[in-house]
DNA sequence: GTATCTGCAAACCATTTGCATAGAT
DNA sequence: ATCTATGCAAATGGTTTGCAGATAC
C-alpha cells in the first residue's frame, strides 16, 4: 500500500485530506523504523510540517487505528505505531529496545492452529526477549 | 515455586522479609488472575495489609523483576505483573482485555527455532488478537 | 547498630480531552 | 454552508522519585 492508496482509502472513509495528514501518511510509509513511538513519529512529521501539533498527530493516528490502517501497542511505556501489514511477528529485544519484523508465514500458521485462531482474527505476535543478545540472523 | 521457596530466595538475595513483602508474595502466588495490573495487585494486597502503600508494593515489584522472579509488561497503559514461569504464550484478547496462558511446549520450541533464540534467552510471547472473540478451547 | 524498608507526598510524563478557530468538501 | 480538522492548553492517570521515620537483621 503506497501513499496514494492510503490517502484514497482515507478519503473513501470520509476523512478529510489535509496537508498535515498527507505528511503523516507519507512519514508512516517512508519511515525506516517500522515501529516508531508516537513521539518519534511526531518529530519526524514536524520536520516536514513544523507547525503541526501533537494533538493533530494523535487524533489522526486514532482514526487510522479505528480504520484498521495501523496497529498500536505499548513498549516500555510508549505507544508504538505499526502500519498494518499481514500478520507477522515482532521480535522485541528488551535489552536493546529494538524490534525486528519476522515475516515467517509457517510460524504464524503454526501458531494460528495451536491457538485456535480463525482467519478473521487479526493477530500481532510480540515475542519479548529478556536477554543480552539475540541472534543476528534476522 | 511456593510462598516459602520464594521468601527463601529473596532472603538469600539480601532482601529483608517484612510483613508487607510476605503478603505481596502470597498474593502473587495465590491470586487467580495470573497477570494482574499493579493496581489490581495493590488492591488485593491491601485487603490483607490495609496500611500498605503503593510505593511499597511498587518498590518490591521492581526488586522482584530485577531478581527475575516476575516479568512486567504493559497492556493498555497498565503494567501487568506475571510470576516467572517457564516460557509460555499469553493469548491477549484486546476486545475483552483478557489474557489466557498457553503452555504448549511445541509452539514455544517451534518459535525458538524459527526465531533463532538460544536456551538462555528468556522469552515471553504475547499474541495480541484484534477480534471480537477467541475460540474458547483454552 | 546499620543498612534497608515503609509510606507520604510530590514530580513526572505520555496520553487524552475540551474547545475556539480554521479549513476541506 | 456544513461538517470535520487543527492547535493550544489543561486534565488525566499510571508510574516514578525523594525523603524522614521505622524496621529487619
Amino acid at each position: 500500500m503506497d501513499v496514494n492508496d492510503m490517502l484514497s482509502l482515507l478519503r473513501s472513509k470520509g476523512m478529510k485530506i489535509t496537508p498535515q495528514r498527507i505528511e503523516i501518511v507519507r512519514t508512516l510509509i517512508e519511515l525506516k523504523d517500522n515501529h516508531p513511538s508516537l513521539k518519534q513519529l511526531y518529530e519526524e512529521v514536524r520536520r516536514r510540517v513544523p507547525t503541526i501539533s501533537f494533538s493533530t498527530l494523535y487524533s489522526t493516528i486514532q482514526k487510522l487505528e479505528e480504520l484498521g490502517v495501523v496497529k498500536l501497542f505499548d513498549l516500555l511505556g510508549e505507544t508504538r505505531v505499526e502500519v498494518n501489514k499481514r500478520p507477522h511477528i515482532n521480535l522485541i529485544d528488551l535489552k536493546k529496545n529494538k524490534i525486528t519484523d519476522i515475516l515467517d508465514e509457517d510460524a504464524i500458521e503454526f501458531l494460528r492452529r495451536k491457538l485456535g485462531l480463525r482467519e478473521e482474527h487479526f493477530i500481532l505476535v510480540n515475542v519479548l526477549v529478556y536477554a543480552d543478545s539475540i541472534d543476528e540472523r534476522h
